[in-house]
DNA sequence: TGTTTGTTTAACAGCGTTGTTAAACCCTAG
DNA sequence: CTAGGGTTTAACAACGCTGTTAAACAAACA
């Protein structure tokens, strides 16, 4: 009987991707109904107020994209390993959530209430990945494994390298023109550059 | 007797700060006469339409940012001078102008019409980089000076590396207090990891 | 059966913003 | 001195979007 989701729930899918698609300021109430296939005033019914839909779509959103930093940790192996793995993991989440980073840092800068709710979400999961990331650091150039390297730099340089092909791809990709088979392609070798830029940054 | 700017100048200055600090959708045409210490009935009397204002400003900014991409290439030198010059100048430009990225890619994604006019102005500028760096990467390698690349991916390596320090800088800043001095050094630091790890990548 | 819950319809109030207008004003170049 | 362009004032029309409301309706359920 509770094959079909919930109202509540289609209207926030709804939301979800108009959201994503034009951000807080852009999106219309009146569109997220439309594509939820439902009257508007439904929509004020279940949320009451636009803030309050955009509110529960952003906050699951920002928790999404803060787990996704924490594969970048990965599992108990060697370190160049866990490294390669982590970027690969990060890069193929970010894939398929291309949206995300863009739409979060936008609503984040162009809405500072919204910035102060989400440090005590985000400041913490920083702080746990700088610290394993020091951890495995310390051990690995003791090791003679790797150069050495701030944590916090090499933090930037993986999210640097995974997350700027997607923000910048609906801008270049309209610019050159590219066939979806070979995007395909592009992001695989994306993939194999990201990690072999990094990797090369740590070899000793 | 010309000491004090024209009043359109003055105008385009305020609309500059205000389209680059909240975008187009947030920016508020009062509140860009107010800032250019100017009624707003005058504001139209210029410019006629919030939309023709933004244009003005916008088509400066594409071509700023357009040109930023051009000092990667740098004048003739040892190809990893002028690699390392080149991310140097890059990231100068980019820090000097911190919003300008996020600023161009929100509103070329935010509004298809935009990025469709920007075409022109983009795609030669992309095409000339992309063809000087593979001539300079052929013959460097050639010579077994570095490994090789494709240009395009060297390119995203390195927009990619300079860019997003900036981009989370108004967000990463606020989740993780730092101090004006200590925020210098850590963007020296920055510049000089993005070049170490492009250079890492290169050399043979 | 009647009650409740979810849903639609349709109309509307309120708000903020853009853009317009008319009138008066001020400065300065001719 | 005066004519014209730049500028202000103040008021307002128009618009689009958010949020509300009342009334009717459908379906599940007691």
């Amino acid at each position: 009987m509770k094959e079909e989701q919930k109202t509540e729930q289609i209207i926030l899918d709804a939301a979800e991707i108009e959201f994503l698609d034009k951000g807080f300021a852009l999106a219309k109430t009146t569109e997220i109904a439309a594509r939820a296939g439902v009257n508007h005033a439904l929509l004020h019914y279940y949320f009451r107020t636009k803030e309050n839909l955009f509110e529960k779509v952003f906050e699951l959103k920002v928790r999404e994209l803060s787990e996704s930093l924490q594969v970048i940790i990965g599992k108990d192996s060697p370190f160049m390993d866990r490294v390669k793995g982590g970027i690969e993991a990060h890069f193929d989440f970010i894939a398929s959530n291309p949206k995300l980073p863009h739409f979060i840092f936008n609503e984040l800068i162009q809405n500072p209430r919204r910035l102060e709710k989400c440090k005590p979400m985000i400041a913490p999961v920083l702080a746990a990945i700088y610290n394993t990331m020091k951890i495995g650091i310390a051990k690995s150039v003791k090791e003679g494994i790797i150069r050495d390297i701030d944590p916090m730099h090499l933090m930037y340089d993986i999210v640097s390298m995974n997350v700027v092909v997607f923000v910048m791809q609906p801008v270049i990709g309209e610019v050159i023109e590219v066939e979806g088979k070979q995007y395909a392609d592009f992001l695989k070798q994306r993939k194999a550059e990201n990690v072999e830029t990094i990797l090369s940054r740590l070899r000793v």
